[in-house]
RNA sequence: GUCCCCGUCGUCUAGCCAGGUCCAGGACACCGGCCUUUCACGCCGGCAGCACGGGUUCGAAUCCCGUCGGGGACGCCA
């Protein structure tokens, strides 16, 4: 990335109302590149006092449904965005877009092409053939009024173009995010407007909405910084003030491809990092980063905090990687996702953490109404005690289960590691029961000096029996102090889990 | 093909506009050590990058030109 853009156009629009929008197409579900431009829109219309609206762009009737819109406003709720107005349809609008095609017809910015799909299909492949560029040629340009009149008198369909000057010079616009931005006129072809059926096209639809709506900034993806120019002519066709434009770099995979819902599935829905178990924040506050910078080495913010440190000028200028292997188990996504949500996983109140816990478990079906009563305390010093290394809610329901419930399953590796390489475990795991057992009192202290009182005695490194512990108590072959674990888990299940080492023999 | 944009460790990035304090800093991941007569956590350390080539300059990651690489836009899709 090269230097930072001026940013005196920015204050200068500051002083009046400040609106951002974040118009979805409702064609699947929010994935994370959308949910990112919704964020960065959400955090600028925050921090400055401003509006946020929520418009679906419904205007492709084929593929929008009920169910992705729902989607998208479940997945936008879920992350704690929150928007002012809305949501508006943009159907609902159609009025305004052809009002607007109107005007710049009879303004003479726009004129009715009567030239077909197939006209229009031949021209483009022989220009294709020839290597040319190609760009509508303005047969219907110049069409006087008589002629317009007898095609349509005589019911030849037509689309409405936008006439875009045939002058020198250019379109020049500032980017908040890219700098200055050219695009001369002899570049620009007439381009479509309104559809033959009567439909008017996106960019005109979209450009509309966006006065009507006194949108002040239109932060959105780099996709759309080529359309910017032919928005821009509409702007000024309909005599409407310009926004200020920022342009966000686009989020692509290893292979550098766009990510998107059809080629990557699942993994860039917002849906599933719900589903395994992200904390909202910690997915803002990843998706933030991608594309971000405060400026400083921070990477954890507060709400507060980001909306302190967010600036249209941190917004870098390159694309960025969402870094994730598909067929690695290991990275069910980016691992710096996964490491910025455990951190909040392991920092946030306890109390707050068992709310968001609960549902987990409850999916698991190893969830005890008890939790919330009598072995609340339990509960929760349970969750302080085994969060430490956990990155998603949904490792409370597998690496944790052994804490919540008795069918859990024994890692193969700790088998391997901390059972069969010492035999005799199968003798020395239940005589350690026994031990425990016999404990008058059952806490972390005196279940340390029985074990290493055991380990004395049989002559072995207490580690043996600690590991051999954890493995048959817990399953996993890590975890947090084992004599604090073998009292959260009580002296009931670690005996009776003890005396079951030979099982794991077998 | 045409137009536009971008290019710092594997990944996210700081530094670039106002050249020297940068034999390039942080984070994630990875590796090693310490701690633990228990794995981990934690702490400490390591690996690894200015796409390439010219130019300007006493001095370039930073400025200029070119090359290469990547991306986007070029629809009666949104």
């Amino acid at each position: 990335m090269r230097q930072r853009p001026p940013t005196q156009h920015l204050k200068e629009q500051t002083m009046s109302e400040v609106r951002l929008r974040f118009p979805p197409s409702p064609t699947g579900y929010l994935h994370i590149g959308g949910a990112r431009t919704a964020i960065y829109n959400w955090l600028f219309a925050k921090k400055h006092n401003g509006k946020l609206v929520l418009r679906i762009e419904d205007t492709d009737a084929e593929r929008s449904t009920q169910e992705s819109i729902d989607g998208i406003i479940d997945g936008l709720t879920w992350l704690g965005i929150t928007w002012d107005e809305g949501p508006y349809f943009q159907t609902e609008f159609a009025a305004d877009h052809a009002a607007a095609a109107q005007k710049m017809l009879d303004s003479g910015d726009a004129y009715k092409c009567f030239c077909t799909v197939e006209e229009l299909e031949a021209k483009r492949e022989a220009a294709q053939a020839a290597k040319l560029d190609f760009k509508y040629d303005k047969t219907c340009r110049n069409l006087s009024a008589a002629e317009v009149a007898a095609k349509e008198a005589a019911g030849i369909p037509y689309v409405i173009r936008f006439k875009v000057p045939e002058q020198e010079g250019a379109v020049v616009f500032e980017d908040a995010v890219y700098g200055r931005i050219e695009r001369k006129y002899r570049d620009i072809e007439d381009f479509v407007i309104v559809r033959s059926n009567g439909k008017p096209l996106y960019l005109l639809c979209n450009v509309v909405d966006d006065i009507r709506d006194r949108i002040s900034h239109i932060v959105r993806g780099q996709d759309g910084l080529a359309n910017t120019p032919r928005q821009i002519l509409i702007y000024q066709a309909l005599g409407a003030k310009l926004p200020i434009f920022a342009h966000m770099p686009l989020t692509l995979d290893l292979q550098k491809r766009k990510i998107s819902k059809r080629s990557h599935g699942e993994i860039v829905a917002v849906q599933y990092y719900r589903e395994i178990g992200f904390l909202p924040w910690g997915l803002i506050n990843f998706l933030v980063l991608l594309g971000w910078s405060s400026g400083d080495d921070r990477e954890f913010f507060s709400e507060a905090e980001l909306l302190e440190a967010f600036s249209l000028d941190g917004i870098s200028r390159s694309n960025s990687i969402f870094n994730y292997k598909k067929d690695d188990p290991k990275f069910i996504t980016d691992p710096k996702a996964l490491s910025i949500n455990g951190h909040y996983l392991q920092t946030i109140a306890i109390e707050e953490l068992a709310g968001l816990v609960k549902p987990f478990l409850q999916k698991a079906q190893i969830w005890d109404d008890a939790y919330e009563a009598g072995r609340r305390d339990w509960f929760l010093q349970t969750l302080g005690l085994i969060r430490e290394r956990y990155y998603t809610l949904v490792d409370f329901t597998t690496l944790g289960r052994a804490y919540f419930a008795d069918d859990f399953e024994v890692e193969e590796r700790a088998i391997e590691k901390n059972i069969t390489k010492n035999p005799q475990l199968v003798e020395w795991l239940p005589l350690l029961a026994d031990r425990f057992a016999a404990l008058a009192d059952y806490n972390k202290e005196t279940v340390e000096q029985a074990a290493r009182a055991l380990a004395e005695e049989l002559g072995i490194k207490p580690g043996i029996l600690i590991n051999g512990a954890r493995t048959v108590t817990t399953g996993c072959l890590a975890g947090p102090g084992m004599f604090e674990v073998l009292e959260t888990l009580g002296k009931e299940r670690v005996t009776s889990r003890l005396r079951n080492v030979a099982k794991l023999f077998a």
